[in-house]
DNA sequence: ACCTGAACACCGTTCAAGT
DNA sequence: ACCTGAACACCGTTCAAGT
């Protein structure tokens, strides 16, 4: 046929990114295969080859679309740094609990995001000054925190937190992370504060 | 042949499981393939089915047989639980760095390992009465505590962490978690108090 | 008992050919 | 410009056949 076997409209980039993202949350993304993303749109498997490079680079674009903007980063709206280091706490974990097949495969696969994470880095560095956190040790405490949190977001995404546990439980460890934060100014022998 | 194609001696699982775990080491789990280990192992790659069920079973049988030993857990030999909880860090931490492939798919399949990681759990409970944890915070702390440790170990393993910062943002972790682990005895949630 | 070749149902991707 | 079928080099796994 002239446009494609199936109905009328030509393939889009949009659509494959849209229905790749389905499949992945349906069934992880090791179960995404060019194969049966074809299927799903009514198309030739090589039909996709004519929007994106490989699947590679179509994962990437599913994650950079849908990971990124979700975030949906809180502003620096004056508030104290800990209410500001919750709400980025409860966006991210937001993303992992809307689309945690995805957030499971950029959790092992960071360097598919650049920059890191769309503006969450941003976002800590603003807060740690205000916490109190000495210049010298920002990138590590950041590493720390990002560590802490997606560690317990992965528990939480396998089942492994059990479902009536998991609030309670991450507002435990942020409450603790919060608290740990300025006190310990992540271990170095504190001076008194801001 | 009679015996095989190859020298002399047959297949055991042991040689099975080694090279398995060999060629998980160099590439990851994700490029292990039967026949790539069946011609590691200079044999049909259907041979391999007549001493493992499947691949899902190899990988298990790989992980039991190296994950939990491996930990050496750390004996209750009295000494304060700090000390205890920095021996168990540092041994799952050294599990992570000797066999950082096999780590990350446990971290990312859990279920395979059962009873869960080779009494890892049974030190935690050992340890959290001692640090004055509660006994109906124990099982929500131990999943903050084990995640928040392996989310960093996961940083570290990505080489998300520079190398030279490794140790130290480790032992910093370590340390904020020992001196959060009583002061607030993993506190309730503060915004959403009783 | 242990090994094997052929076969089946899958993959990702290339390439020349169709409209 | 967009789509397609055939083909290539891979997978895991089954099964009947070999010694």
């Amino acid at each position: 046929m002239a446009v494609s076997a199936r109905r009328g409209t030509p393939l889009t980039v949009e659509e494959i990114r849209s229905t790749a993202l389905r499949l992945i949350e349906a069934g992880g993304v090791e179960s995404l295969s060019m194969r049966k993303l074809a299927a799903e749109l009514d198309v030739n498997p090589m039909s996709l080859y004519h929007h994106v490079a490989n699947k590679t680079e179509l994962i990437r674009e599913v994650c950079l679309g849908n990971v990124a903007p979700f975030l949906g980063l809180p502003p620096d709206d004056g508030r104290p740094w800990q209410d500001q280091l919750r709400a980025l706490a409860h966006a991210y974990r937001r993303l992992a609990r809307t689309q945690p097949a995805l957030w499971t495969y950029v959790h092992n696969h960071p360097e598919v995001i650049e920059p890191k994470e769309g503006g969450l880095w941003d976002v800590l560095f603003r807060i740690m000054p205000a916490a109190g956190v000495p210049e010298d040790k920002r990138w590590r405490t950041a590493d720390v925190l990002h560590g802490f949190v997606s560690g317990l977001l992965l528990a939480e995404t396998l089942g492994h937190i059990s479902a009536d546990q998991a609030d309670e439980t991450y507002e435990t460890a942020i409450e603790m992370i919060i608290r740990g934060l300025p006190e310990h100014r992540m271990a170095d022998p504190a001076p008194e504060g801001p």
